[in-house]
DNA sequence: TGTACATCAGTGAACGCGCGTTCACTGATGTAC
DNA sequence: TGTACATCAGTGAACGCGCGTTCACTGATGTAC
């Protein structure tokens, strides 16, 4: 095997395995303790460390070892996200409401899974933390997803709903614009945001408690409020053919 | 005046005064250092105060400092919300999505105005940490009046759009059935929700930084999403009447 | 196969810091007669 | 109007705790010849 992604040494392959390890005792105390109370030397204790500056080793500071583990976070979630989209596209390519359920629940099932994870990448912010740019790489993933689906709309010629997007808002969208492949109309990637946004919104109101007073079944009506929301952006028009 | 708040000596004055100041540091360092970061000998610090044990006189601990904190915040927040509601109900009681996009921004003020505060409130909880009453009361107000708004749909025969809400979503939504008036439709229930998720959700993305890279004109793009959920949720059809 | 050396993991002490909370106390401000 | 007492605000010391990070070090594991 001449591209293995390279030899590894005995040494090699225990540290990696014991940079997993420290970071999976950190999240197990960033759940128990919460966000922002990651102590190396908690860390160290759990690990039979006798000494906190063992750590050194593997990761420079604190705020190192936080970062890996945000992350982490983004990546975990996206790669739930890219797996459930990929096996609706292979049930049914066209079925654009579908792969957005698929997509919607993924992150919905990983941020209740994961929910002190969920809570350090899409909760406040911590303060005087800025995000390298790993971390904005794998932040980009779901977004990038829920835009595929609106961007094969836009292929299709469907405007959806179509309303007009005034030319303040519009304006406004610049920045994204620039970074898509030109000619988007406006009127759908709003609708990628709309759908980014909710889906988020509804996950984040679940995972920190906001709903809990007020729903029963959580899951069920997440799937009834992201069909609607989908089926309103124009994801439910099924292109004329193969209906099963 | 017998029916004062009651007579306050000036001692009591000076007191409530000083709670006020201890409150105003606190939120000052909470924005500074950010959430979870709140420590009783920086405020007493900052006060002038020799000793921080002074601030036991005010307050039984850091606890009961920090929900004060989270209770004012809510209160701030509904006092803006209910003020913008009904000055936009003094001009045209009829016209919901009026009232909708006055909350909407009211909020969404309220929170870039102080992001700090609404990290406290709406982004993640904070670890071992259980909202008493108090909290449950203020932080209900928002929604509420958005539910007013729903209601009043609802009054005027109006069930919206008019997708069916599936069974087990309709059973989910059963806990807070009980809180409302008897015969709510659940179309209109549903609509609520989604309108106080959305608003929820695009307000976090705004403060937490998820959309910094991707919006020119924050308030501009927010006008827009809001105006459009609020037409898709019923919201824009008008009573027929007197229009201007 | 064996020796000399370099690399690396982990130790243990130390620096300097901040924290919440308790407690007995001083001294000023108010109240009752 | 004046005196005796109670209430209250704030002090200062102390307890016991945990933290991130540095540094010189020991001893084991690998590498070169």
């Amino acid at each position: 095997m001449p591209s293995a992604p390279k030899a590894h040494t005995p040494r090699e392959r225990a540290r990696i395995e014991f940079i997993g390890d420290i970071k999976q005792v950190a999240r197990r105390q960033l759940a128990a303790d919460g966000a922002g109370a990651l102590s190396l030397r908690a860390v160290a204790r759990e690990l039979g460390l006798v000494s906190a500056s063992a750590l050194y080793r593997y990761f420079p500071g604190r705020d190192a070892l936080l970062t890996a583990l945000i992350v982490d976070g983004y990546r975990s979630l996206g790669d739930a996200a890219e797996a459930a989209d990929t096996r609706a596209r292979q049930e049914d390519e066209a079925d654009l409401l579908g792969r957005w359920m698929a997509i919607a629940h993924a992150v919905r099932d990983w941020a209740v899974a994961h929910p002190h994870e969920y809570a350090l990448i899409y909760g406040s912010p911590v303060p005087d933390y800025t995000a390298p740019p790993d971390t904005v790489e794998q932040g980009t993933r779901v977004p990038y997803l829920i835009g595929g689906l609106f961007l094969a709309l836009a292929a299709r010629g469907d405007a959806g709903p179509g309303l007009a997007v005034p030319p303040d808002a519009d304006r406004s969208l610049r920045p994204l614009l620039e970074q898509l492949p030109p000619g988007a109309p406006a009127e759908l990637v709003v609708g990628g945001i709309t759908a980014w946004t909710y889906l988020f919104g509804a996950v984040s109101f679940e995972v920190f408690g906001h709903r809990s007073a007020i729903l029963g079944e959580p899951r069920a009506y997440f799937d009834h409020e992201i069909r609607r929301l989908g089926s309103q952006l124009g994801l439910a028009a099924q292109v004329p053919g193969p209906t099963n």
